[in-house]
DNA sequence: TTGCTTCATCTTTTT
DNA sequence: GATGAAGCAA
C-alpha cells in the first residue's frame, strides 16, 4: 500500500480515508483539509485494490471542484482519470442521459437550456396560455417550477388546493411538454430525468448500482432534496456513500440546499460514527476564535470548534466609516500600506454581501490605481454576442428549438419584425408545430431565413468544430453586423469587444477538440452549457480580488477585508422574514472571517448610497457577536457611543484622527426626531426600536424593528410615532 | 419595424 | 446609479 498517501495527515483526517467501505459522513470544518481528503480517500481505496477507478463516482457542485479532484488525484496515482465519474451532478446526470437517450425519451441531441434560456421559455408559455405577468411574474414562476423539480415534484406532483398555484401548475405542466417537443431540458430537468431513469428502469439501476461500489460527495450541505434522492438511488442496500460536508458553511438553503440532509443521511444509511475534522489549517488563532464565538449564535448545528497549533496572531481590525466613499478610501490605504509591506495584491480580497457595493470600492481602486479582478459577473458563454452565435449552431442542430429560432431570426435584423414573428407563432399553435415547420412554408424575409440556416448546415457538414463555428460567424452576418456598428462611435468599443469574443469563441473551440474525444456540435454546445467558462480569462497579474462572501466560499486570502458590515446590509434586509434567514446570514458571515489567514479587517460606514439614495445603518448586530477582546477598534467603539451617548452621530472626533479619507463627516439624518437606536411608540404595532433611516423631507422614513410585529418601514408623514 | 424615451427595480448563484 | 423592460413616435 502505497504509505505516502497517508502520511502528514492528521489522526482524524487519516481515520477519515481509512474507513472501512461503509457510509461516512465527514464533517469538514473551513480550511480542514476537505479536499485533501477527499482526493485520498479515492486513491487510497483504488491502491489497496478495494476497488477499481471503474467503480468510483464522485460528484462535486461546481466543475472548478471537479478539475481541481481530478488533477490532484492523478499527481496521486499514475492512473487514467479521463473515463473515471467525477463530475458535477448536473455534468454526471447529463452522461447518464446521452448513453441512454432512447431510455430516457429525449432526443440524441438534446441541448440544454441555460436560467436565460429557461426563463424565456417560461415567457412564452405564459402568452401561449395567456398569463398575466402581472399577477404571475415570470421569475417568480421560474422559482416555482425550479423549485418544485428540485423537490423531485412534477407539475401533477404539486400539491395546489388555491386557483393561484393552480394556475401556476398548468404553466409548470404545459412548460415541460414544451420542453420535450422541443428537444431541450433546462438544469433542473438534467436531475429530475435521470432520477426517473433510474428509478423506472431497473435494469439500468441495477448495471449502475453494480458498478459504482464507492460513491463520494463533495459539499453535502449544499445538496438539494433531489439530488440527496438521486444519490440515495444509486448507492442502493450495498453501496458505500463517503459524504464530506459542513453545515456551518451552508449558505445557499435560498437556492432549494437541504442541511436537513445531513442529519437524514445518518439515519437512512445508518452511520455510526461521524469524524469531525476540526484542525484548521489556514487562520491564526484570534480569527479562528472570533468565527467560533460568532457560530455559537447559531441553532441546530451538528457542533464543531475550529482550532490552530498556530498562534493566536493579530487582532480583527474594526473601522467604522462616515460614509461609503470613506469607508473605501480607509480600505485603499491599508492595501497600499500592506503592499509597502511585501503582502501581494493577489492575496488580498474585498468581501461584500452583494453586488452593488463593489462600484465604490472600484471607484477608489481605479483613482489610487490599483489594479483589481471583480469576481462572479458576466462569463464567457453568458455573452450576448456568443449566444447568438451558439443560438445559429443549435438551430443547426436541432430545428424544433424555438428558443434558438427566436433569438436569431431577426438578429442580426433581416425586417422579420413583432407582427411576423406573432403569425408565424399562430400557424404553429394552430397546426401544432414548431416555428420552423411554420417557418418553412412561410415566404418573403422569412423564408430567406429558412434558406439561411440551411445552406449553412449543408455547407459545414463535413468540416470540424472550429471551421464550422468560423464559418457560421461569417455567413450568418454576425460578424458583419458588429463590424457595422464599429462605424457608429458611440458603439465602437462595445462591438470592438464583441468581435473579439466571436473570435475567441473560434479558439474556444479549437481548444475543445484538442481536449474531447467527443468533439461533435453536441457535445460543444453542452459544454457551453454546462461550464458557462471561468468567469473571465485568468491573468496572473498580481491583482486584489474583488467578490461577494457567496463567491469566496472555498477560497484563502492572507488579508480579508469584509465591508459593509450594517445592519440591513449584511445581515442583509430580505432575510429577516424569511425563516431561519438570519442563522444563514450569521452563517455567510462564518464563511466570511474564516476565509482570512492572517489579518482580518471588519469595515462599516454610518452613511451609504443605495439604489441612488443615501442610507443611514447602523453596525451590523455581528459586530456585537464578536468576542470584544479580540477585536481591535481602529476608530472610538460604536457600542461605546450608541450605548452611552446622547447623540447617534458624534462624528467629528475620529475623522480628525483619522483623516485621509474624505474630511467632511456624515451629514445629519433627517427625520431629526428620530435617531438610530431610539426606542419608539405605534399605534397598531405597539413598541419597537429605530434601526434604519432613509430619505428627507416628505418622504423620509424609517424602519423600526416591533417586539412584536416585526420589523418595518414606515413613512414618517402618514406613521404617527411616539418616543418612548 | 426601429430606435429612442421613460419607468420600475435593485441579495446571494451554480449548473 | 445602472439596468432592462415597456411604451411611443418616426
Amino acid at each position: 500500500m502505497n504509505s505516502h498517501l497517508l502520511s502528514g495527515l492528521n489522526p482524524e483526517q487519516r481515520a477519515a480515508v481509512e474507513l472501512p467501505a461503509q457510509s461516512a459522513l465527514i464533517l469538514a470544518g473551513a480550511g480542514s483539509g476537505k479536499t485533501r481528503v477527499l482526493t485520498t480517500r479515492i486513491a487510497y481505496l483504488i491502491s489497496t485494490g478495494q476497488v477499481s477507478p471503474h467503480g468510483i463516482l464522485a460528484v462535486t457542485f461546481t466543475n472548478k471542484a471537479a478539475k481541481e479532484m481530478v488533477t490532484r488525484l492523478s499527481a496521486m496515482l499514475p492512473i487514467n482519470t479521463r473515463g473515471m465519474w467525477i463530475g458535477t451532478f448536473h455534468g454526471l446526470c447529463n452522461r447518464m442521459l446521452r448513453a441512454h437517450f432512447r431510455e430516457a425519451n429525449l432526443p440524441q441531441t438534446f441541448q440544454i437550456l441555460d436560467s436565460g434560456d429557461q426563463l424565456s421559455a417560461i415567457k412564452r408559455v405564459m402568452k401561449a396560455l395567456n398569463v398575466d405577468d402581472e399577477k404571475y411574474p415570470p421569475r417568480e414562476m421560474q422559482w416555482f417550477i425550479s423549485g418544485s423539480k428540485e423537490q423531485g415534484l412534477r407539475a401533477h406532483e404539486v400539491e395546489a388546493y388555491d386557483p393561484y398555484t393552480k394556475r401556476k401548475v398548468e404553466v409548470f405542466a404545459e412548460y415541460d411538454a414544451q420542453c420535450q417537443r422541443e428537444g431541450v431540458v433546462d438544469f433542473s430537468e438534467l436531475l429530475l430525468r435521470c432520477y426517473e431513469l433510474l428509478s423506472r428502469n431497473t435494469q439500468l439501476r441495477e448495471h449502475y448500482q453494480e458498478r459504482f461500489k464507492h460513491i463520494l460527495v463533495d459539499e453535502f450541505q449544499d445538496t438539494n432534496p433531489l439530488q440527496y434522492r438521486w444519490l440515495k438511488l444509486l448507492a442502493g442496500k450495498e453501496n458505500a456513500l463517503f459524504a464530506v460536508g459542513d453545515d456551518d458553511q451552508s449558505i445557499y438553503a435560498f437556492r432549494g440546499a437541504n442541511v436537513g440532509n445531513m442529519q437524514e443521511l445518518l439515519r437512512d444509511f445508518h452511520v455510526e460514527s461521524v469524524i469531525k475534522l476540526e484542525q484548521n489549517y489556514r487562520s491564526h488563532g484570534n480569527i479562528l476564535e472570533a468565527a467560533n464565538a460568532l457560530i455559537e449564535h447559531n441553532r441546530n448545528r451538528l457542533g464543531k470548534n475550529l482550532w490552530t497549533s498556530e498562534s493566536g496572531g493579530e487582532k480583527l481590525r474594526v473601522y467604522e466609516a462616515p460614509t461609503d466613499v470613506d469607508e473605501a478610501a480607509f480600505i485603499v490605504e491599508e492595501i497600499q500600506q500592506l503592499k509597502r509591506e511585501g503582502v501581494n495584491l493577489t492575496e488580498m480580497a474585498l468581501l461584500y454581501r452583494s453586488n452593488a457595493q463593489s462600484r465604490v470600492l472600484e471607484h477608489a481602486l481605479v483613482s489610487a490605481g490599483l489594479s483589481y479582478r471583480v469576481y462572479g459577473g458576466l462569463r464567457f458563454f453568458e455573452r450576448q454576442e456568443i449566444k447568438h452565435a451558439l443560438a445559429y449552431l443549435r438551430l443547426m442542430e436541432n430545428t424544433d428549438d424555438d428558443n434558438a429560432l427566436l433569438r436569431i431570426i431577426n438578429f442580426p435584423t433581416r425586417g422579420i419584425g413583432a407582427r411576423s414573428l406573432e403569425q408565424l407563432q399562430e400557424t404553429a399553435r394552430m397546426n401544432g408545430t414548431t416555428l420552423w415547420d411554420a417557418a418553412a412554408r412561410a415566404g418573403g424575409k422569412v423564408s430567406a431565413f429558412v434558406a439561411l440556416i440551411e445552406s449553412l448546415r449543408s455547407a459545414t457538414k463535413d468540416l470540424p468544430l472550429p471551421e464550422i463555428m468560423d464559418h457560421v460567424l461569417e455567413h450568418s452576418g454576425l460578424v458583419a453586423h458588429y463590424e457595422s456598428e464599429k462605424t457608429s462611435a458611440s458603439k465602437k468599443r462595445e462591438a470592438e469587444e464583441r468581435l473579439e469574443n466571436l473570435n475567441e469563441l473560434v479558439n474556444a473551440a479549437t481548444l475543445f477538440v484538442h481536449e474531447n474525444e467527443d468533439d461533435s456540435l453536441t457535445a460543444f454546445l453542452t459544454h457551453a452549457s454546462l461550464e458557462a467558462g471561468e468567469h473571465q480569462a485568468g491573468d496572473s497579474e498580481d491583482a486584489l480580488h474583488l467578490m461577494t462572501v457567496h463567491a469566496a466560499k472555498g477560497l484563502e486570502f492572507h488579508t480579508v477585508f469584509i465591508t459593509g458590515l450594517e445592519e440591513g446590509l449584511f445581515p442583509h434586509q430580505n432575510s429577516q422574514n424569511v425563516d431561519g434567514g438570519l442563522d444563514e446570514e450569521r452563517r455567510l458571515m462564518y464563511v466570511a472571517i474564516t476565509r482570512a489567514r492572517r489579518r482580518l479587517y471588519l469595515t462599516f460606514a454610518q452613511s451609504r448610497m443605495l439604489h441612488g439614495k443615501v442610507n443611514y445603518g447602523m453596525a451590523s448586530s455581528f459586530l456585537r457577536e464578536l468576542p470584544e477582546e479580540l477585536l481591535l477598534w481602529l476608530t472610538p467603539r460604536v457600542s461605546a457611543r450608541r450605548t452611552f451617548g446622547n447623540s447617534s452621530y458624534e462624528t467629528s472626533s475620529y475623522v480628525a484622527a483619522f483623516g485621509g479619507a474624505s474630511a467632511e463627516p456624515a451629514p445629519p439624518p433627517p427625520g431629526a426626531l428620530w435617531k438610530m437606536g431610539q426606542r419608539v411608540f405605534h399605534q397598531k404595532f405597539g413598541e419597537g426600536t429605530v434601526t434604519g433611516i432613509e430619505g428627507g423631507g416628505a418622504d423620509a422614513r424609517v424602519q423600526v424593528n416591533f417586539k412584536h410585529a416585526g420589523s418595518k418601514w414606515l413613512a414618517l408623514e402618514y406613521a404617527k410615532l411616539t418616543a418612548v
